[in-house]
DNA sequence: TTGTAAGCGTTATCAT
DNA sequence: ATGATAACGCTTACAA
């Protein structure tokens, strides 16, 4: 449907390197000449195609993305800053949307890849040393955001160890005898790359390890609720507060005591991870870990692009900083 | 980087084409020289260059979407369902992200075009003569989802202005005396496409007619939750309900009386549009009306494939059906 | 000022 | 069973 140069060219009755010329202002092409393609590139509405242009080149300009579904929306958020930050290069953004499986993951970044893409961020839910293979089997610039694969592969990530760790702190702070890890992701944890979760986890437990008095205790099952009900009825007369890996865990547990009558932080302390948006229409305000979308978000592209553009590079573990939004909810 | 067909011939001392018919199982080849052939394919982890492919076959079989900021999360919900509907007939979909800019929206959708996308879907926040022409120039299968652009290009929506007319009607049924409709993006009006929101607008204004001793007005400001507090004050005595054109809207007046003291539905009524998935962990639980999200996704990619498909296609408008979802809000 | 020719990687047709 | 050739649309180097 779309006029080629070589259709240009003929209507024109020139060759079609003539019609390059005009049409890229390139060498020099006769006045007369020069407006008779111009006129018919308009009236044809001629675009260059891509593909073409590519193949050609070697070179796509475009990156991909894979995202997953809104349930992890904080990752949602960072899309717009990723296309701008890309166009700013002069990349073009491919996203891709990934129905958490894990097949589905990597069927689309092989697809991404054979589309030639020049490089690819993605926030994996796969992990092992068998789709570690299949990442660097690509030969494809990669980086990972939030979960890591391997030392091989760079990752730009917020510190998670240290921010749960500081979480820690701020519960006991607070003067909360117990506190209680909620963790659902643990329960898919040989299957899927949950390494943000581990890391948490991991500073969760170091930091407890500080505080002999405290209490603590960690939930891993996606049915998370009837475990909480039980940490509270059990133990009333300690202060408890529960840091939830992940806002949206902390969401349910927050209308789960407001069903049942008991409010924050009379009742219990509750903490998030990620700080998502929809928080703002939520009250009381919870308390939460602001995880650095934006930064994280421009340093992947970059670090991509840094990638793409060198020779010889060496993969990075790369650590922003994150915020403690101590609000309504400890 | 990769390795291509013309390489491994090279290697293996054959040409191309048995190459080739080795790869693709197609024709005869001597089985000893198929084995070295797929040996060297699987060694280099041969791909075939989707480039090169659909640039030969003039076909990418891909699709492009065009889609918002999470702001109107609605519409990246369906980013799921259209991804897996288009896998089913072979597409892949590339989506990408406009930040709520009218240029950048145009750029984007050119951006697919140049790239030989088969089909965009888009739900436009362009509008106008000059918009429907850019669409046509591309020559291109697009189908629009929700926001009309023109009758020449086919939309799938559901019917928004009879749903409001339902809307109003459920209102009044409950002993509202007086009804506010709260549509910010009618400031935006003039410039950006807000089909939806005045199909909405005409569904109030065509139902609130019926009904000769119901109040009733129409809040466009962007800045509304000031005009909000007026009508409240100024009409104690007459019960009063908010119908607010998108549930983030609506989400807004609710936290702006809880924080005031006032309580839904004792003080006022509310009611929202679009049942977007955040509303789960909003209490009290949201009257409002659910658009068909799966619906619509999957509608617009096979009306979307149909135009591919056909020599001949005619635009078409499509209207799905919605639910009402009368909850505790009103 | 203009044109020819080769190439990007794949595929399809026709020949050997 | 295998190969040569042309084509997709664009670009670049090298003539004329």
């Amino acid at each position: 449907m779309a006029i080629t140069v070589n259709q240009i060219a003929e209507k024109c009755g020139v060759s079609r390197t003539t019609v390059l010329r005009a049409l890229n202002d390139r060498g020099s092409v006769g006045k007369e000449t020069r407006e008779r393609i111009l006129a018919v590139a308009k009236e044809y509405n001629y675009r260059p195609n891509l593909l073409a242009r590519s193949l050609n080149h070697g070179r796509t300009m475009s990156l991909g993305v894979v995202t997953i579904n809104i349930e992890n929306m904080y990752f949602v958020q960072s899309l717009n800053i990723i296309n701008k930050e890309a166009d700013k290069r002069g990349y073009f953004t491919n996203i891709v949307v990934c129905d958490e499986s894990l097949d589905w993951e990597k069927k689309l970044i092989q697809g991404l890849a054979d589309r030639q893409m020049e490089g690819i961020l993605i926030s994996p839910i796969n992990k092992g040393k068998e789709f570690e293979e299949f990442l660097l089997s690509l030969h494809i610039p990669i980086v990972c955001i939030g979960n890591q694969v391997s030392d091989a592969i760079t990752t730009v990530q917020v510190n998670e160890m240290t921010a749960a760790m500081e979480s820690v702190d701020l519960i006991v702070s607070k003067g909360y005898e117990r506190v209680v890890f909620i963790c659902p992701p643990l329960a898919v944890k040989e299957k899927e790359n949950i390494y943000v979760h581990e890391q948490r986890l991991l500073g969760f437990r170091t930091s407890v390890a500080k505080y002999p008095e405290l209490e603590s205790a960690v939930i891993g099952n996606t049915d998370y609720l009837p475990d909480v009900k039980c940490v509270i009825k059990e133990g009333r007369e300690k202060r408890t507060a529960f840091l939830c890996s992940g806002d949206s865990y902390a969401l349910n547990v927050m209308r789960w005591g407001q069903q049942n009558g008991m409010s924050i932080p009379k009742d219990y302390g509750l903490m998030g991870f990620d700080n998502i948006n929809i928080l703002e229409f939520i009250s009381p305000k919870l308390t939460t870990v602001s995880t650095n979308l934006e930064g994280v978000a421009v340093t992947a592209v970059s670090e991509l692009l840094a990638q793409i553009d060198s020779e010889e590079y060496s993969p990075k573990a790369i650590y922003l900083n994150y915020k403690i939004l101590d609000r309504e909810t400890l």
